[in-house]
DNA sequence: GCCATAGCTTGACGCATGTCAACGCCGGCC
DNA sequence: GGCCGGCGTTGACATGCGTCAAGCTATGGC
């Protein structure tokens, strides 16, 4: 598929490409093209040669590792988010496989053009210094979450963030299967269901995928969410600045599974 | 303490300041020091604004991430190391702390410099670029290594990734204190004494800080390395060319402790 | 309306790991 | 030499989590 002139806007209004010169773009975009998946299609083994930066427009998809028959799942990503930046920088074998949840449209930017419009721009190199360095700090909150915090724990501040995102009213909708959610917390399905049930000690009312957060404090309490853990959202529509980029960089969700 | 020229040559040998113009480079430098830190120095402490980028020249520091008085190890770092780059590009405040294991020299690079000089010399801020990469594929190895592998399963991949390090001989001795293995492989120093036992078994023979591992086709079936997860040393002395400059990056050892 | 299937939940069980306490070893210090 | 404190090990115990099996509900096809 071709791009558009739509898509071509929508994708110079990214961080990553933002700042880059209109040569950088033209470059970049020259060589580019839009793909359509279908769900549960693979976009990339563990231990592929990378040759494109992905950047998912429409759908969703999961990253995960395996090792020894086992799965886990690293993140699951919605639009508008660009994943394997770091492999293509370093034209390296993927680490993480890749497959769409949904149906997807994704755009496949060819890695060496990439790498060539880093290494000659410099506003767009620093842009994608600074998306890595958002990813980086990503993958930091989410060992810290893994490995500081119980399952219940993990679950309280997911949905506390859940909230946030979704306006802050007291009911709210489930954005994935619980099945995906278990995944994406780190957890078997199984206990993500004794971790909700536990969690109706504290007001929270399960309901398929809708949720309400009946007593708010009690929650927090349990919670504890942290800045240095936790990406909060802002919660006005106020414009987020250059300190605040890493917010919501390329991949907002990121979770692990056992 | 200002810097010598001995010192600068091996800056300037670094990969990431190896492609840097003079010009970049000498503005980096001016502003740049030397700074020596007695062990158990606090370098850092969680949600600090990061002023400088630390290069540890000498010395072991340890990076750590706290949340509800718990607190767990995300790194240990050995010379030539760089850490919290992705902060100081994005002006950001710190995900982690970082403290001295043992006395140190660390060279301390202004941020503000350092985020000039990538917005105008390409070449350097490509370099940085690279350098994140390869510190967030390390974080993406660490957390495969973490959630897929039990702690015995750990423990035998880091005693072969050791074994490797030094020279393949059958007997090696570990790099860091007892304790401070176990935080490194996010487990506690009671749970190591018992992997340990566990493995000899598997021909592994410990003797304070000596290990010998006596069946090495053994625990390499137990161990099952794998270059997706683990980063493995070139065994030979052969230069490195540019897709394996992510092998030995800023931060060679990282785990996590529950 | 009936059945089949998938997603979710619940219970029972076992394993891995954290916690707490006691002990031995060793090195430093008085 | 004797005391002391840190490190490492070992055991008993509790807990969290995964696994397996069964059942429950909703949805879709016939």
């Amino acid at each position: 598929m071709p791009l558009r002139a739509h898509d071509l806007e929508q994708i110079r209004s990214l961080p990553l490409f933002a700042d880059a010169s209109d040569e950088t773009f033209g470059q970049l975009t020259a060589s580019a093209f839009l793909q359509r998946f279908r769900a549960g299609a693979t976009l990339l083994t563990e231990g592929d040669p990378v040759d494109f930066l992905y950047i998912l427009l429409d759908g969703i998809v999961e990253l995960s590792g395996t090792w020894n028959d086992k799965e886990t799942t690293l993140a699951v990503l919605r639009p508008v988010s660009t994943f394997i930046l770091a492999a293509v920088i370093l034209d390296a074998d993927a680490l993480m496989g890749a497959e769409t949840l949904e149906a997807s449209t994704i755009l496949m930017l060819p890695g060496e053009a990439l790498r060539r419009a880093a290494r000659t721009d410099p506003l767009f190199s620093m842009a994608v210094a600074q998306e890595l360095s958002g990813c980086y700090r990503g993958l930091v909150r989410t060992i810290k979450n893994q490995k500081l915090r119980g399952g219940a724990e993990r679950l309280a501040n997911y949905l506390l963030s859940q909230q946030a995102h979704q306006g802050g009213r007291e009911t709210f909708t489930l954005p994935h299967e619980k099945r995906v959610l278990a995944a994406l917390l780190g957890m078997t399905p199984e206990n993500l269901s004794r971790a909700f049930a536990n969690l109706s000690d504290y007001g929270v009312v399960v309901n398929g995928p809708a949720v309400t957060l009946g007593r708010p404090g009690l929650i927090r309490r349990l919670a504890k969410p942290s800045p240095l853990i936790d990406n909060h959202m802002p919660l006005d529509g106020t414009v987020v600045g250059k300190a605040e980029r890493e917010l919501w960089p390329t991949a907002q969700l990121m979770r692990a599974r056992g």
